[in-house]
DNA sequence: ATACATACC
DNA sequence: CACTGGTATGTAT
């Protein structure tokens, strides 16, 4: 049995001009806790040290320590009026959850659940070599060598919670709970109610726990409480966010910037390959909530974490929707190296609010209702915390009961293993300079549309509405399927956008590694030379590298470059999503076929639209009015994104020359900015985007003119004032021409790439739909700026498709093929008009302008609906069908 | 009201 | 080799 180690030989010698400077690490390791007694905390102090000296994620860890000293000095200024906190009665109590480890080989075995990167917790045996929660597992491998690793359960301990909760609601229905094992209680009332103390409740509680729950303990505490006192039981307690987060695996060796074209591919490559957008998708779907603030996270190599966000106009949940916006945050940092990227989805509302009403009614009898009853699967429930993702995708593929029988739909994300998920798709065309359709492609994005828009012909109506790209619901099956996987989902059954062409890692040669990069970090953002490869790998052990490396040559460079740019301006114009919705696998073809894909390129530009969001997005999937005006060049042409223009990183977002030029630790991810005499500093923060870019009001439409449109493109962003702004602009050249590097210049909403940009303008009004009919539809009114008034963003330039290369009209410059979108669908974006659309309080705030006081006849049941409501009504009517035909 | 950093488990 | 992922909340603007 082992003992506490004890002190290895010393693992640096005491040098004596800096005295074990391990004692100045101030980890959160040795701190005390339960278990710990004893610890040779010096001991532990220094193996964790010297494990970590020399990483990034030490060097970030001074870093946020002296900011935190800072913070810390300066509050002493102004400690002098505390008030003291209300009390109020209410415990805390911490589970034990079970493991499948024998309760001998517990007591006696080392161990920590988790693994070499991350511990969750350690048992008693373990924590007496200083092992515990928090601490990378190779640390903890190294303090304790015997320790043995429990890999994470995550269905035990729903299983093991959902039980205790049970109980806590005996004694505060409202509890609040702190993740899988933890959880809050106001026992006042139930304290006044049984005329007992706090301790007497808590030790009821710890009793209850251990003879209801199949031996489970729990520590339970009485505590006064602030923020429990004054917490607002009668609020629904459900949650107020959703994310989707993942790290990454290797990087490759920085390159120069005359790659940057590529970034952007890649950048949508990695977006897209981690699957985060689409599984959190999935999960909303899942949930049924829908959102209206986009997150996006990013950890750097650096270990730096740093978050970017946005207000849609109007409540999202299709990826379709929510990758737009991630991939517009994301594009204004490059260039970045990345170590983790995550996405999150907040100002949550629920999106079928009748079947909410309906599932309580169920009484649990109909499949349906068996199926939504909270519990019944692995969704929400109002207490629980969402399962990780992992787990969520290794849910059986059959959907529901009785949903099975749709395989392409239901067996949705691809999921559990790489290998299958991988399985059905295309392999990788080659080169970027050829490009194929193959065999096993989805059709092209025409016929896509076509067939969308015939379906939706067909199926017009709520059924639109409801999603499912235009399809019809096809039973209760389809209908269960739709509303577990997506109902949103749409398109393919699922996420409604196509991952790229890439190719497991079972197909044949490796290739060979690239980077020398450090550690192993994904390397986002750092271009490839002709020649370069690249490869990459998550964490999760999917690995490929083979579908996404590409000999660039010359010649593919420059096309490449090009390429990316048209691709861009598409993008932003909606054209790369609003079209070629997604098609449903074929019938018993498991998987891979029912990803569409938008261009017949190598797959990197991601085919979105899954067209449920109705008719508007085939004409723009941000409901943008494309005007084919004639181009008037801009002096210079700057490729989208400011990028691949020769040194220099162009005028992309400000985060580039932050992430770039600014490397605080020169060769450390910042490796482009070449050559750096490090003199000076940056400025300490990377300077914040717009606060809005056009934010809540874009539904508002406001048709942005004259001198506001100039102040725009000026500025870039409004959200600061301009004398911030201008100070930030001028640190911000100073400091990159220190660098040697070409001055910053503001970002630019849209930019235009190889293709022609040009300032058409047109009155926002226009119904996206009904205006995206002909050229010129909105030319003239002056302005140059225009709001989408289905993204988020207001300050969008009008863009021309006109390449200036290849001289071919890019982007939706006609009306899409099928029948003229019918009018409602420009306008189904409640936005918190007539009636508060119930989750914003948002209340005046963006206003539809075309929904705003109309209302239409609703097809099924001829009510006059407020357009501002018009999605919501539909949606309550497809819920309606769904429950009536769930319970047959 | 937003955007973002940060704390917490 | 190796330092999470999910959530809520506080704070500056």
């Amino acid at each position: 049995m082992p003992g506490p180690a004890p002190a290895t030989a010393p693992v640096a010698p005491p040098g004596a001009s800096a005295p074990a400077p391990w004692l100045d690490y101030r980890s959160v390791f040795t701190n005390a806790k339960a278990g710990m007694e004893g610890v040779d905390k010096e001991h532990v102090q220094r193996v964790v040290y010297e494990m970590s000296k020399d990483s990034a994620h030490y060097r970030n860890e001074q870093r946020k320590q002296a900011q935190v000293d800072a913070r810390i000095a300066k509050l002493r200024e102004r400690s002098e009026h505390l008030t003291p906190a209300e009390l109020a009665a209410a415990t805390r109590s911490k589970l034990f959850i079970p493991s499948s480890h024998s309760r001998a080989a517990q007591k006696q075995v080392p161990m920590a659940v988790g693994g070499m990167g991350m511990i969750s917790t350690a048992n008693y045996v373990a924590r007496r070599f200083g092992v515990r929660s928090a601490m990378p597992g190779f640390i903890g491998k190294r303090l304790c060598p015997q320790l043995v690793f429990v890999p994470l359960d995550f269905s035990r301990y729903q299983a093991a919670a959902e039980r205790v909760r049970a109980v806590f609601r005996l004694f505060d229905p409202a509890f609040e709970t702190g993740g899988l094992d933890e959880a809050a209680l106001d026992v006042t009332e139930h304290c006044s109610r049984e005329g007992c103390t706090g301790e007497q409740a808590a030790a009821e509680l710890r009793r209850l726990v251990r003879e209801t729950c199949g031996g489970l303990t729990c520590s339970v505490g009485v505590a006064a409480n602030k923020m429990l006192a004054k917490a607002d039981t009668s609020a629904e307690p459900g949650r107020k966010g959703i994310s989707c987060e993942r790290t990454f695996r290797n990087m490759s060796a920085p390159a120069q910037q005359e790659a940057m074209a590529r970034q952007v591919r890649a950048v949508v490559r990695v977006v897209v390959r981690a699957r985060l957008v689409e599984s959190l998708a999935a999960e909303m779907a899942e949930e049924g909530i829908e959102g209206r603030n986009v997150t996006l996270k990013l950890k750097l190599a650096t270990f730096e974490v740093c978050t970017r966000a946005v207000t849609l106009p109007r409540h999202m949940r299709t990826a379709a929707d929510i990758l737009p916006a991630v991939l517009r945050l994301l594009r204004n940092e490059m260039p970045l190296t990345l170590r983790l990227m995550g996405v999150r989805m907040a100002a949550l509302r629920k999106r079928w609010p009748a079947l909410d009403a309906l599932r309580v009614n169920a009484a649990g009898s109909s499949p349906l209702a068996r199926f939504l009853r909270p519990g019944s699967s692995s969704a929400g429930h109002p207490n629980s915390h969402p399962q990780q993702q992992q787990q969520e995708q290794q849910r059986p593929s059959t959907g529901p009961p009785g949903g099975s029988g749709r395989p392409g739909c239901a067996s949705a994300p691809p999921p559990s293993s790489a290998a299958a998920a991988e399985a059905g798709m295309r392999p990788a065309a080659g080169s970027a300079a050829t490009r194929t359709t193959e065999p096993g492609d989805s059709p092209p994005p025409r016929e896509q549309a076509a067939a969308a828009a015939a379906a939706r012909a067909a199926g017009a109506g709520p059924a639109a509405s409801g999603g499912a790209d235009g399809r019809a619901f096809g039973g209760f099956a389809a209908a269960v399927a739709a509303a577990a996987v997506g109902g949103a989902a749409g398109g393919g059954g699922w996420g409604g956008f196509m991952a790229p062409a890439v190719r497991g890692a079972e197909g044949g040669g490796r290739s060979r590694t690239p980077s020398p990069g450090r550690g192993g970090t994904l390397g986002l953002g750092l271009g490839l030379r002709p020649g370069d490869r690249y490869e990459d790998r998550y964490e999760d052990g999917y690995e490929d590298g083979d579908g996404l490396d590409e000999e660039v040559d010359e010649y593919g460079a420059q096309r490449l470059q090009h390429e990316t740019a048209c691709d861009e301006a598409a993008w932003a114009c909606g054209d790369g999503y609003g079209r070629g919705g997604m098609m449903e696998g074929e019938e018993g073809e498991e998987g891979g076929a029912d990803e569409g894909q938008q261009r017949g390129d190598d797959g990197d530009v991601v085919c979105i639209g899954d067209g449920a969001e109705g008719p508007h997005q085939a004409a723009c999937a941000w409901g943008g009015v494309l005007v084919p005006e004639p181009h008037q060049g801009r002096g210079q042409q700057q490729p989208l994104g400011g990028v691949a223009e020769e040194g220099g990183c162009g005028g992309q977002g400000a985060a580039a020359r932050w992430a770039g030029g600014g490397s605080r630790e020169p060769g450390a991810g910042g490796d482009w900015a070449e050559g750096e005499a490090q003199q000076g500093q940056p400025p300490a923060k990377r300077p914040r985007l717009a606060q809005d870019w056009g934010t809540g009001d874009a539904c508002g439409g406001a048709d942005v003119s004259g001198a506001a449109a100039a102040d725009l493109l000026e500025l870039g962003h409004r959200g600061l004032g301009q004398q911030q702004q201008q100070q930030e602009r001028r640190q911000w050249q100073q400091w990159q021409q220190q660098q040697g590097q070409q001055p910053w210049e503001p970002p630019s909403a849209l930019d235009g790439g190889g293709c022609a940009v040009a300032t058409a303008a047109a009155p926002a009004a226009a119904p996206a739909g009904a205006s995206s009919t002909g050229p010129g539809a909105g030319a003239g009114a002056g302005g140059g700026m225009w709001a989408c008034r289905v993204c988020t963003f207001a300050s969008n330039r009008r863009q021309l498709l006109r390449c200036e290369v290849c001289d071919c009209l890019k982007g939706s410059t006609q009306a899409p093929p099928g029948p003229p979108p019918p009018a409602w669908a420009s306008v189904a974006m409640p936005s918190a008009a007539a009636g508060g659309g119930g989750s914003e309080g948002g209340g005046g705030g963006g206003v539809c302008p075309e929904g705003q006081g109309r209302q239409r006849p609703c097809p099924e049941c001829g009510a006059d609906v407020d357009v501002p409501r018009w999605a919501e009504h539909q949606d309550w009517h497809l819920a309606l069908r769904l429950c009536k035909e769930g319970m047959g």
